[in-house]
RNA sequence: GCCGAAGUGGCGGAACAGGCAGACGCGCACGACUCAAAAUCGUGUUCCGUAAGGAGUGAGGGUUCGAUUCCCUCCUUCGGCACCA
């Protein structure tokens, strides 16, 4: 009898080994292919989640596969470790958030360090210490530099419980929460940092080069919501300039009425004291409506003539401008020409306050369209009327200057210099000021003669102070601190005060990449050789809820670091690939409250980080997820198990017949052409599954006498070598221990395919009557097509029925189908 | 409303290029070993039917000798966006 399979002893043992060995450190060598590989860093919660495992595992399996391959693997891990939960959780405990930070830290290092995972440790990071959020704050300085970081007041999301302002992103669903706490957001008007994201928006639109899921990038473009249209200049009767944007400069001549923001400032100047006290009612009501109220799409429109008239440029027509909330600040101009004729909204908003309808496009063929019969604006394409010297030009369905409606009025616009095409985008500028104190300080100072100064560089880190004070309402401490804000101006000297605002976390993430590269070095950012040799970082893994945010941002960042000419090339990731999600057994999200979470340090426990990985892999497709199952892990477990006993059993050299050891060899090289091709396409379940068919051949292989002889040695060789990204322990064990093999298996070579001895020798061929499966014929690999289909014909015989077949189709040497 | 993804046995899933649907595993059933259980091993397991046979990849239609795969219409579920001018 062979000693049990024990995980518990051999799984420690070889972890220690390899971290002793430095096994996996990852440096710089120039006479090998790099290959970064990086999945998204955990947040210290303080345990390690199923996810985390679900993330990690499959794309170490996927690191150790390429470094086999050959491939010099970088594979760091690290911490984002600013935000709020520690610092709430601060406020309940009085234990000081980096404190219990740092004890997370220490906790989940260990159950990093359980999974076995080639992570690269003397390359952490963790973003809470100084030695990197200087770095963070150094970054910000050089956006602010290059005019990329500003300040301005702007109505913005906050979350009253979380007492801070949130990016847009940041506030989900149609309550519009906050994503941390589901809390309704509320508008604030607030002078704020943001970047310029916008700036970007162009660029981000196009993945040139890059290897990204289509879905992500749908996500992205929809995010960033271009649109292409002309921006025009209507004026005042007093002569000032509304400018407006709009996707239909097609439509001009149809314009009968204006519509404004309630908020834009031409407001003021255009309305008459007669309807001034109407104005302002409205004002007041949107101003205190909540986005959710206001942004509602079904709500019937409402609104309020100002008393002012605006004039067409195109044709002298003067026009009412109306004010509604429909139309928002925060998009375009704030201000829209309404051709309610030509859209939906235009057109419910003039019926309910009987404003003229002129239809400007005709559709062909039909009836012409009757401002005041029409029931529905038309949207679609037709011929322009009622349009001066456009009338006659054919306007289609597409947008922007693909149309040639369009492309010839906005062309006409800038000739006559009252507009131009145009473009606009829904991105905004990225709102990265946060009101709380446990994140990086944005290292600016304010001074009352000076204005807003970068504290000077030789000066970073703006360290956090230790002697804070928790507020029970979440307001920050940094305000509160009786020291920490006061300093002096970095122009003249006086006395200033320091931004006691901090850096949304998004920020530490979107360069940690980079933080990766060299974390020893302390006088740069990162280390310009190690830069020059790592990066770009070729895969990406990590869940796709970050599609627009992290995402975004740290391609945003590398572009503008590149314009800067700290990064080069246009894209920090190459390849991206996310995995989904693990659910709990009930098929819900796994939350403490439902009870149905599942924790890795258990199943560690009970089963051995080997099965965990292979269950991870094996239980779903990895870019789908799959609710938990906790019976099926019993078949991985089982599957290293056999995998043990058949490696240690004690096997008597048999006699196999050659046709054995050729099935064998076949089957192994076989498998070895399929886990090659799926770790490749990060198709992990199969991987696991090709190898348990392996496993079964090989017992049975034994069965029939193959121990020791040269093809079992071979596939025992190679077996080892397949398993060892998914399941590193176990092979090195088997491999080291109980083969005898030079250590490491993890230093070993990805073996190729034979292909000669993958190769077939016989071919089954399947015969269809019909499209019906009726027989199947043995023939040897070299049949001949007519040898196949004279084959066919006579092993269906009984089906034909002495029937002529009308055709005989014999599709390459896989199938027959006969038709009668 | 718009955009996107996905619908295959009791369950997770497989099917490279339009060519044997259900690999692999879970579960279940029966059997072997055992005083018994666990572990292990063996056999079976899409549905209807005793069987021959028939049906079958969300529904309906189309292309094709042949469709889980391609095209059209629709349904359901999930995700994102949402008065975006």
């Amino acid at each position: 009898m062979s000693k049990p399979y024990a995980p518990k002893e051999i799984e420690p043992k070889w972890q220690a080994r390899w971290e002793a060995d430095g096994l996996y450190h990852a440096d710089i060598d120039e006479s090998k292919p790099k290959h970064y590989a990086l999945t998204m860093l955990p947040y210290p919660s303080g345990d390690l989640h199923i996810g985390h495992w679900y993330a990690m595992t499959p794309s170490d399996a996927r690191a150790r596969f390429m470094r086999m391959k050959g491939y010099n693997v970088m594979f760091p891990m690290g911490f984002d470790a600013f935000g709020l939960p520690a610092e709430n959780a601060a406020i309940k405990s009085g234990i000081h958030p980096m404190v219990r930070t740092r004890q997370n830290i220490e906790r989940m290092r260990k159950q990093l360090r359980s999974m076995g995972a080639m992570f690269d440790w003397r390359r952490e990071i963790v973003s809470c210490e100084p030695d990197y959020y200087k770095w963070t704050e150094w970054f910000f300085i050089q956006l602010y530099k290059h005019g990329l970081a500003y300040r301005k007041k702007a109505p913005v999301d906050f979350c009253p419980n979380c007492n801070t302002t949130l990016a847009r992103e940041q506030v989900w669903g149609e309550d519009r929460h906050c994503e941390r706490c589901n809390t309704p957001v509320i508008k604030k008007d607030l002078e704020q940092w943001f970047f310029k994201t916008t700036q970007y928006a162009e660029e981000l639109l196009r993945y040139d080069g890059i290897d990204w899921p289509e879905r992500v990038r749908v996500l992205q473009t929809n995010w960033i919501g271009r649109s292409e249209g002309a921006s025009v200049i209507f004026k005042t009767e007093s002569g000032e300039d509304i400018e407006i944007f709009t996707t239909r400069p097609d439509t001009l001549w149809g314009a009968t009425f204006m519509v404004m923001s309630p908020e834009h400032p031409l407001v003021e100047s255009l309305t008459t004291p007669e309807q001034r006290e109407a104005v302002q009612a409205y004002q007041l009501q949107a101003a205190r409506q909540s986005d959710i109220e206001r942004e509602a799409a079904d709500k019937e429109k409402t609104g309020v003539f100002t008393g002012g008239y605006a004039i067409n440029p195109v044709n002298g027509a003067r026009i009412p401008v109306w004010i509604a909330d429909y139309v928002l600040m925060t998009y375009g101009t704030g201000a829209i020409m309404a051709v309610p004729a030509h859209d939906t909204r235009d057109f419910a908003f003039a019926r309910k306050y009987n404003l003229p309808i002129i239809p400007v496009i005709q559709p062909e063929g039909e009836a012409p369209l009757n401002g005041e019969t029409m029931t529905e604006a038309y949207t679609g394409g037709g011929v322009m009327v009622n349009s001066g010297p456009f009338n006659g030009t054919q306007v289609n369905d597409k947008k922007g200057r693909e149309n040639p409606g369009i492309l010839a009025v906005a062309q006409w616009l800038e000739q006559k210099g009252i507009g131009k095409l145009a473009v606009t985008y829904k991105l905004r500028d990225w709102l990265i000021s946060r009101q709380r104190y446990w994140g990086a300080p944005i290292p600016m100072i304010y001074c009352d003669k000076c204005g807003w100064n970068a504290v000077p560089e030789d000066q970073l880190p703006v360290l956090l102070p230790e002697d804070v004070e928790w507020r029970p309402t979440g307001e920050s401490p940094l305000k509160f601190h009786p020291t920490w804000k006061h300093t002096t101006c970095p122009v003249c000297g006086g006395p200033a005060e320091r931004e006691t605002d901090t850096m949304d976390t998004f920020m530490c993430s979107s360069w940690y990449h980079l933080g990766y590269l060299s974390p020893w070095r302390k006088d740069v950012p990162f280390d310009e050789r190690e830069y020059n040799y790592w990066m770009p970082v070729d895969t990406y893994t990590g869940g796709i809820e970050h599609a627009t945010m992290h995402l975004i941002y740290t391609r945003f960042f590398h572009k503008a670091l590149r314009d800067m000419g700290i990064t080069q090339g246009n894209e920090p990731m190459l390849q991206l690939r996310n995995q989904g999600m693990v659910l709990g057994e009930d098929g819900e999200k796994m939350s403490k409250s439902r009870g149905n979470v599942v924790a890795p340090d258990e199943l560690v426990e009970r089963y051995g980080a080997d099965t965990v990985r292979a269950y991870l892999m094996f239980f779903a497709r990895w870019d789908m997820g799959a609710p938990w199952d906790s019976q099926g892990i019993e078949g991985t477990a089982r599957w290293l198990r056999r995998v043990w006993m058949l490696f240690t059993d004690e096997n008597q050299p048999g006699t196999a017949s050659a046709e054995t050891l050729r099935h064998l060899r076949r089957k192994t090289h076989q498998t070895l052409r399929k886990v090659t091709r799926d770790f490749e396409n990060f198709e992990f379940n199969t991987i696991v599954s090709a190898l348990m068919e392996l496993l079964n051949e090989m017992y049975k292989a034994r069965e029939a006498g193959a121990a020791g002889t040269p093809a079992w040695s071979e596939a025992q060789e190679l077996y080892l070598k397949m398993m060892a990204p998914v399941t590193p322990h176990i092979a090195e064990e088997l491999w080291s221990e109980v083969l005898g093999k030079p250590y490491s298996i993890h230093l070993q070579a990805w073996p190729t395919v034979d292909e000669e001895a993958a190769k077939e020798d016989e071919i089954i061929i399947p015969v269809q009557v019909n499209g019906k499966l009726r027989e199947r014929v043995t023939l040897s690999i070299e049949a001949s097509e007519d040898d196949i289909r004279t084959a066919a014909l006579n092993a269906v015989a009984p089906y034909l029925e002495g029937r002529q077949p009308k055709k005989v189709i014999v599709v390459r040497k896989q199938l027959v189908n006969i038709v009668i």
